[in-house]
DNA sequence: TTGAAAGCGCTAACAC
DNA sequence: GTGTTAGCGCTTTCAA
């Protein structure tokens, strides 16, 4: 069965096809009879009409979809908040979206940017897993958004989360709690994300407004981010001599976090009671479900989704002086801070 | 800048735009002069020019897009595999992938269908992020197919995971380690997953094929397939008399394995050597950073994807007969699975 | 071997 | 108020 046109209600109708469009639109110059109107619609609706995009796109020059291209956004577990941000923004305004994975692949990326150039896509969204800093894609239109990435060469909205302030949240919410032996589990030492710096960086500020002096065996890192990672970085800390031993561990991630759990049990150790620990991302599946559950600093992924396409489809203005957006990053408590144990708080405050 | 068209090469190597077009496209049938063709083509290159791909989808009848339409499909850890084969395959065939999720909701599910419809997609898959037995949705074109989820009226190709396989080769994994007591931590009794129903008969079969009479104790149900749920039900099973009490369990997902984990170990119980564990799923950042990592059943979701796009592609055939093809689930062996303690393997040798 | 012309389905000037 | 016409950028007969 073939789809039927704007002909076959305009037939339907007795009318023109363009009184058919004008109506359909529902043009605010155009005066068409309420009598036409009704008897449009009716035909319209009697014979199934619905506009084929393609020729509609050809022909306004704008087609309401948007790529978004991404590394490995699509395939990992964190992907799924900031396409359902995006999806929800754009079926808001009707809008569709090509969704294109590289794999980090730059021939394969190249090849997406222009095949979605080619589909006249009215935007394209340019989204990273992590928080990054990228080269601007060549052939990437004016018209994009970098999503969880910024562009070194600046020139495009960007949205990223706002590290810098969770890890501070993150940091405070153990010093509340009493602690003064805070250690920080960070990322990997060659090429480290962006948010590692900023973590630290977070990490450093808020020991020294509490009046930390920070032991520099306090600040471990993993060979990456993973559980085992966490776990050997945890093992360092638990080796320390019992008066600069931490009573917190503040992580990197909720995977090195779950690997400090595992380092904790088999000394014996129970999170909070011995352990206060505070992981980053609020991963699904990962955070809610460690025993106890962890209190995290969310990465806000599905916001950053929504914003990015917002921005695309221009119906959110973005930041004007410096162009990429700092989404926060609230703090979610669950049940693995509690103050420190009275022996460690003792000491503590001798050192103090 | 506007793009530049087809006429502008045209113009450029002092040709029509059919000829241009006849090069480009390499018809076999047309023979243009040799010496043309290469003017064309330097023509191309110099201006810069790709095909606008909606005026020939207008044009050709066929857009060389697909629609993937999902309940929550990207959202979740599990999605991503199956985008990446849907897009893999995509790629592979010079196709893009509209992704729609439609958050199970019947309107937005109408909506989206009609969209990617009047976009005139060569075709739509309709997935689901369990297995599941699904009704055709209205106005879902002919050439659909349908993805971890089967129509109830059949009637496309449909592509689902072979639970009932897995489900062997996980009780069998147990079996051949010489555990006789294995219990099955299943889903939730009220209106189960399609993949309930499949893995019990499966351990229900291979306990028969190895002589062993299950004790109705052994088979527990969760309120719900979360590591919560996991938990209580290996609770149920570790309160069994000693000479009942499973020293294996069989999970329905790794969540629930998750749980049962932490029931173990709260009786200071360890996995694998007093209880061995076997998961489902193989679900990312859950099975392989358990501790001990979990031994599971791995859901196909990649190749299911990728089988979908193919099929829909027309570059795959469907099966014939049945039209839903059962992919099979791999085993993945980690470090959860044992021989029974010495024990319960004499306790059970003095039942068999 | 190549070009002219028609037309995919739609919208929007411009007539009437 | 409504219809006629042109044209979005491309492919594909058909003629030359």
């Amino acid at each position: 069965m073939a789809r039927v046109r704007i002909s076959d209600v305009a037939a339907a109708a007795g009318v023109s096809t363009s009184t058919v469009s004008l109506v359909l639109n529902d043009r605010p110059g155009s005066r068409i009879s309420e009598e036409t109107r009704v008897r449009v619609r009716e035909a319209a609706a009697a014979v199934g009409y619905t506009p084929n995009s393609i020729a509609r796109g050809l022909r306004m020059q704008r087609t309401r979809t948007l790529g978004l291209v991404s590394d490995v956004i699509a395939t990992t577990p964190f992907a799924g908040r900031m396409l359902a941000g995006a999806q929800d923004a754009a079926r808001e305004h009707d809008h569709l979206i090509f969704l294109v994975n590289t794999d980090a692949d730059p021939a394969v990326e190249r090849d997406a940017i222009r095949a979605l150039v080619d589909q006249q896509v009215d935007a394209i969204i340019y989204a990273s897993m992590w928080h990054r800093v990228v080269e601007t894609p060549e052939g990437l239109p004016n018209r994009s958004v970098f999503l969880d990435c910024r562009p070194a060469a600046g020139g495009h909205p960007a949205v990223v989360p706002d590290d810098l302030a969770g890890g501070r949240a993150a940091v405070r919410e153990l010093v509340a709690a009493g602690h003064r032996r805070i250690a920080f589990a960070d990322a990997e030492e060659v090429d480290p994300p962006v948010a590692s710096g900023l973590r630290r960086q977070a990490y450093l500020e808020v020991l020294a407004e509490a009046g930390i002096t920070p032991d520099p065996a306090w600040h471990v890192r993993g060979v990456d981010t993973t559980a085992v990672s966490g776990r050997a970085a945890a093992e360092r800390l638990l080796d320390l001599p019992a008066d600069r031993r931490p009573t917190a561990i503040f992580c990197f991630n909720d995977r090195m976090a779950a690997g400090v759990y595992v380092a904790a049990r088999h000394r014996g150790l129970e999170v909070p009671a011995d352990l206060s620990v505070v992981g980053y991302d609020d991963q699904q599946l990962v955070a809610g479900e460690l025993d106890p559950p962890l209190t995290t600093i969310a990465l806000p992924h599905y916001e950053m989704g929504r914003w990015a396409t917002e921005v695309a489809l221009r119906v959110r203005a973005p930041p004007v002086t410096d162009q990429t957006y700092l989404m926060p990053c609230p703090i979610i408590r669950r049940d693995s801070v509690s103050s420190p144990p009275a022996a460690a708080a003792n000491s503590s405050r001798r050192r103090a």
